[in-house]
DNA sequence: TACTTCCAATTGAATGTTCATTCGGTCGGC
DNA sequence: GCCGACCGAATGAACATTCAATTGGAAGTA
């Protein structure tokens, strides 16, 4: 069991796809079991609770999304390019991933996630701190506090594959392109 | 009983008090009735269900928000300066009832949600559509879909008033006029 | 006024169901 | 024959919902 037992993955994978449709409540441990073809004791050989299942779960989700982070960026680039490939990268995977986002959304307005499993080193959070800092430094962006730029242009992203999931607006490369030259625009230095 | 019986808002109250600390799970009826002060089998006079009164809540609570967001709107204000307004009066609704806000971000992203009990007319929606439409047709805003405005507008409050709501970052009135400004700088033909 | 109906509002114990979790036991490789 | 992975029926707790019983006041009656 190198990277992570099947079974591991395949609760992981099931509670993931469960709690889109269903969510956290609505999703017992049972459905998960089934669903990802395991007992239900099973479950507890790899998690001691359903809470940790979702707190592991979270931590699994989200390193993937900061892998989509660093796979769209490109050091090499200018930084404006920089900028919108970033932003395109995380829409494009979270449109791609509607589970991922829908499960976010939940877990951080849940009671699961008072519990700090996740505040030690969080490297999302860093990898867009920094960018943001070297922006400001550069004299590319406005000199505001990064982590609120972050948090801005990290929120353009997610509400924008919102609107596009619940499919009632037109989301095409001009109306992207639009939104995040509106955020770009506000941020930068004219 | 003329506006709403004293006993059905008590419900309601402490429902949305409840939520925002335990979650909808988490927030038994029981722990409602004792809350509000009433018995359990009193909610079932006023509510069908759990459902329901979940439901309800969501209209009741939305219903506070378009007051808040008509309130701090001014027609007579140059556009500009309104857009400023409105979005600092929906920041101060927010800040100023973290349950609401809480409890917004759990419903729209609970099953509970999916019964289209509010689609019928949307009259926050509406609001803000009209609001960047005009802003658009007077040459004050760039010609991007009004919806998406709207939607970009609103995230970018709903994100801030999580921002303070968090208390990690220092938000005074310095960094909240930036991020306005950022949004409008944005959003505005220069 | 005094007395009687009537019914909505209210109560809270009882019901039945739905889970999270447990645990005794099976299985297969070493 | 040892052990970890795995199974799934059994357990007990938590909960939404029901309902038979109580209350109190409004309206009718004389």
């Amino acid at each position: 069991m190198e990277p992570l037992a099947e079974k591991k993955k395949a609760i992981l994978e099931s509670t993931l796809e469960l709690v889109k449709e269903n969510g956290f409540h609505g999703t017992p441990m049972s459905m998960v079991a089934k669903e990802a073809g395991v007992a239900a004791g099973t479950i507890y050989h790899y998690f001691d609770s359903k809470e940790r299942l979702i707190c592991e779960l979270y931590s699994y989700v989200k390193q993937r999304t900061i892998d989509a982070l660093q796979a769209g960026d490109n050091e090499d680039l200018p930084y404006q390019d920089r900028f919108f490939a970033i932003w395109m990268s995380l829409y494009t995977f979270y449109i791609k991933n509607p589970n991922v986002l829908r499960f976010f959304e939940q877990f951080v307005n849940s009671p699961y996630n008072t519990n700090k499993v996740e505040v030690r080193h969080d490297e999302f959070h860093s990898l867009l701190y920094l960018f943001f800092e070297k922006g400001i430094e550069q004299g590319h962006l406005r000199p505001v506090n990064p982590e609120i730029l972050g948090v801005l242009a990290h929120g353009s992203i997610i509400t924008t594959a919102k609107v596009y999931g619940r499919g009632k607006i037109q989301m095409g490369d001009v109306e992207l392109k639009q939104i995040a030259r509106i955020l770009w625009d506000g941020m930068s230095v004219r």
